[in-house]
Parts: structure tokens; C-alpha cells; sequence
DNA sequence: TTCCTTCAATTCAATTTTGAATAGGATACA
DNA sequence: TGTATCCTATTCAAAATTGAATTGAAGGAA
């Protein structure tokens, strides 16, 4: 009779690569899962993994097990919200995941009143671009860019997130200010990764014009932030984000950029769980309070 | 993080009712039962069972767990056929599900040969009238009265199994042999019960005719083949069993009561497996020989 | 009532499982 | 070529889990 508890070790062996990751990963020990693999070998009778020096590699029968596995893991899962869904006590912990933009910095700043109201919740930012999976519980709330597409999901469209062009005021000096977006090709421009702009509600065509002409790039609003306070140009920057800083001017009238509405999203299941249901309701109220300023005209 | 064999003794306790019963049933003592139901409850935070002086009763987030961890054993199962698929030694055991009339006695005899060609695999007969089910590796080949309606089973409808009218010299000498059916009603009629008529080809009034002069029944064609030769009355019952029974002569110059389709079935998953295989043949041929015993025209 | 069986929980000694430390091999990089 | 880092397997003592035996309590049958 197989052993539960091998093929959820043999799930984490083969998505980790090796019996050491797999062992990091579920903080057992490497023998521990060497023993655990051969006693499932020896139970289904033929090998799972040939074991080479650099891990493990998986052999044909060894790729089936792993489908059945995966689809067992996923129950699991479902048990875990399950239990969670039941939970209405009100300290504990709750992951948001969220995109750096907002996550690194700006929302903390706003769960203060959260913190306050709330101080047995731990609060757990989960800064992703990649998105968290809900399903598997990676998280218990995300701010995302896009709706979800999953089922189970519940997601309610908040704010829109507006890109305005900013630079600094020292650069503007040095530089001159452009009188209008037909004189952006004599600056550097500053710019989101396609990975941003893909989910903000832009033309392709102009995603693309607008790629063209970077001089700077990344996926982190953070040095999206410090490449334009460093005076490296002018940049397309989240409105609410420049609102909270004195250096940066907004160039061409409150001209939008591109815009991206922010999603809020959680577990069908979890909306019983008091914790998640406390800051989801938060969540909700605050970003509906600071529209104005993720609109850029607050 | 759950223990996944905690959920797989959780679904034992659920299914057996109570920690005991369950112990029994997985091999395990049935403290170890007591202490895995514990750590299961702490790890969700949740009582999964109250525990009353009869046995186990489920909670109501406990029936909601068993609900996945059914989905669970599911997968389990699919490994289990997954492996048992890739065995190609011919030694091992095979398990046939068949109903009784078959596999007590008839079957054990017409597998001496598959038994001498085959020494290393041992043939495990179970004789139930409730269906094993294949998918849950109850069994891995089934002689059946119907056609399997589940997926991933390859089903094969071999020979027809007609009853006859039968009684014993001794009970025609004294009672006089009758001329015709009508004549039936002046005697005792043993017949099987209504659960096996039902996978019979008959018109379910005449079941109910025929139930209506029944003087003796029983769901055992041991039974039957009892109270038929203990001169009780006359009998419906299977060609090929009397054939095989001197006592008993046919009534009516062969005419057939009713009658069913034999279907061999067995996991597709299976077909792969040498010993399954080999038996799946061997019962195919075999049966094929004895259609006319069968059909109670040999 | 009394007896018999069944249930879950507890105790304690024996067994099993575990992890820290270590060995030994392969690879990547300087 | 040497060094560092990664891997799996092995050893052995410590820790955790297990089952036999027992307790206590409840229901069913006589």
C-alpha cells in the first residue's frame, strides 16, 4: 500500500530538480527523502528518478506518477482554503500579493490604519510580478493588473491606475522642458518593461512606438523611480506613486501616459475567513478613497 | 502543512465508521488511528470527528474534507493501475470479481489448464453479487451480467447464459413431469432472486410472473442447486451448472426461461499487465469453448 | 438486572524514523 | 590544476511513532 506522504515528497522532488532542494523545500532532511524515494520505488517496484550527481532525473513511468500527484496536491489545496475559509479569528497572518508598483512601499504605507485596527493580523507583501497563484494558496489577496481568469476567484475592479510623464525639477532646468510629446525624441525616456505595459490598457502600436524611444528600462518602479530622480530623463511614472514625491514634475497638463486598472482579488472560499474578509474590505474602501490620486488628478 | 496519510486514514475512519473498524482496515493498531486523527485536527484547527462512545461521527467541515480526500484515493488508485499496467512478469495474482453461479465451482474447474500453464500466478476468486469495482482495483478482471458503464474499462460480450426449467428424476418420478408450462403452476418453482433476473434478457412482466409462482428463492445458485435436488420443485437455472449435474433433466425440450450476456471486463490500463492479460485471454477463449454449454444446447 | 461486545483513550516499552555529520563523486570556474 | 559548490548515499545517536495491553464507558441481548 503506497504512502501519501511519499508521493507528496515525490511531488517536491520532481518539481525541485533534486533531494536537496526537494529537502529545502519541505525543511526535511536530504537523507530523509533519499530513504522516502526508495521506499516508494520499492513500493510501486520500479524507478522513479535515476539519481545522477547533479539530482535527479525523472524516468517515463516516473513523469504518469507525477500527473496523478499533482492532481492530489491540488486537493490538498483545496482543503487548505477550505480550513482557512472556516477561520474567523481575527489575528493570525495574510499574504497580499501585489505588483511591485504598489507593494514596495505605497501600500504599506496605507495599511497603517489597517495595522492599527487590526494589530493581532500579521500583514505578509508578497511582492511578485509573476502572479502569485490563488488557487494554490500562495497568497491570500492580490492586487493585479488584469481580471483572473480562474474560477473560485471573486475580483472586483477598484481604481485605474494612470502613467503620467514625469521628470525632475533639476532636470527640467538642465534640460529644458518639452513643450509638448512631439519633443520627448530629444529626451531620454524612462520606461516600464513590455511585461507592465502589456497589461495597461495601451495600443500595442503605441506600446511598441513607445519602446522605441527608451533610454532606461526596468521591471522595478523602484528604479524606474531612481533613474528619473537621478536626472536620467523623463519618465512615464504611476501617478500616484510621483504624488508622493516633491522632486518629480508632471509634464504636459496631466497628459496620460497609459493606464492599467487594478484589480482586487481573492478566494471564493476565503470570503468567510475574517482575516482575508478584513483586508479585502480594507483594501477595497482604501483604494476606492485614493481613486483621485491613482487617476493623477488628486 | 497536512500530513497526506492523515487524510488517507481520515477517509478510512470516514468510510468504517469508527477508529477501530478503520484500524482493522488499514493495518494499523487503532491508537495510532486516535493519534493521527489529533494531529490532523490540530494541523486544520477543526474537530473532523466527535468521537462518541459508538464509533466516529463527522463534522460538517469534516464532510467536506471527505469530499477531496475521496478525489485523493482516486488518483492513488490511477497510480496503482499506472504500475500495475507496466508489470510484465508472469507471476503475481490476479483477482476475478464473478457472480456466483460462475466462479463457485463452474470456474474454479475450467481453470485447471489456465493454473498448469501458468503455475506462478495465483488466481484469486471473488465471488460477489454487488459488482467490485475495477476502477478501485477491487479486482482486476470481472465476469459481469452487464455491460460496465464506466470509462477506461475494456468490456467484451462473450456467451450467452440461458436458464433452463430443471428437476431431479427422483422429484419428476414422484410428482410427474409436467406437459407444458402451464402446467407449472401445480408445481413448486425455485427460482433466483429478483436482483439477478433484473441483468437477465426479460421482459420485466414476465419477472414478475415468474416471481409470483415462486416457492422457493435465494440469491445463491448454490442454493438453488440445493433445493432443486433436494426435490423441493422444479427450477430456472443455468444450462451450462446442470449440464454438469446428472440428477438433473431438462424440461420442455430446451426451453429457455431467460437468459444473460456474459461480459469479460478489465482496466484498460491493464491490458499491459502480462498476468492480466493472460487471464483475460485465456477466459476469452475458454468461454468461447463453452458457449454451447451456455446456451444449454451441448 | 447481568453479560457480552464494541467503542475511544491512555500508558509504556519497542520499534521506526529522523537529522547532523560525513564521505565521495561530478561540475563550474578561475 | 586547484577550489568551491553542488549533488546522493551512509552512518549513528536522538527523537518520534508505533502497537500491545489496559482502562473506562456505552449499547444490545438474554
Amino acid at each position: 500500500m503506497i504512502a501519501w506522504d511519499d508521493l507528496k515528497y515525490f511531488l517536491a522532488m520532481a518539481e525541485n530538480g533534486s533531494l536537496s532542494a526537494a529537502a529545502r523545500k519541505l525543511n526535511v532532511s536530504q537523507p530523509t527523502l533519499s530513504r522516502r524515494l526508495t521506499a516508494l520505488e520499492d513500493d510501486v517496484g520500479v524507478e522513479l528518478f535515476s539519481r545522477t550527481r547533479t539530482g535527479l532525473e525523472m524516468t517515463a513511468l516516473g513523469d504518469q506518477l507525477l500527473r496523478h500527484a499533482r492532481h492530489m496536491q491540488d486537493d490538498v489545496h483545496a482543503i487548505e482554503r477550505l480550513i482557512t475559509g472556516q477561520d474567523t479569528n481575527l489575528s493570525g497572518s495574510v499574504m497580499i500579493s501585489c505588483i511591485e508598483s504598489v507593494g514596495a512601499g505605497w501600500l504599506v504605507r496605507k495599511l497603517k490604519p489597517f495595522r492599527a485596527q487590526y494589530p493581532g493580523i500579521t500583514v505578509d507583501i508578497k511582492v511578485d510580478n509573476a502572479a502569485s497563484d490563488l488557487l494554490r494558496r500562495e497568497a491570500d489577496i492580490a492586487l493585479r493588473m488584469f481580471r483572473p481568469v480562474q474560477n473560485d476567484l471573486v475580483a472586483k475592479r477598484t481604481v485605474t491606475m494612470n502613467y503620467g510623464y514625469y521628470a525632475t525639477r533639476d532636470y527640467l532646468a538642465e534640460h529644458g522642458a518639452p513643450q509638448s510629446t512631439k519633443e520627448l525624441k530629444d529626451h531620454s525616456f524612462i520606461l516600464p518593461h513590455d511585461e507592465i505595459l502589456a497589461h495597461t490598457k495601451t495600443d500595442p502600436r503605441r506600446v511598441y512606438a513607445l519602446s522605441q524611444s527608451a533610454a532606461f528600462r526596468s521591471n522595478s518602479m523602484l528604479a524606474l523611480a531612481s533613474a528619473v530622480e537621478e536626472g536620467i530623463g523623463i519618465g512615464a511614472y504611476p501617478c500616484m506613486l510621483a504624488a508622493e514625491n516633491d522632486n518629480l514634475v508632471r509634464l504636459f497638463e496631466g497628459l496620460t501616459v497609459f493606464s492599467a486598472d487594478i484589480w482586487l482579488v481573492a478566494h471564493a472560499e476565503l470570503r468567510r475567513n475574517a482575516r482575508i474578509r478584513a483586508m479585502y474590505d480594507y483594501l477595497s474602501d482604501m483604494l476606492h478613497d485614493h481613486a483621485a490620486a491613482f487617476a493623477g488628478n488628486g
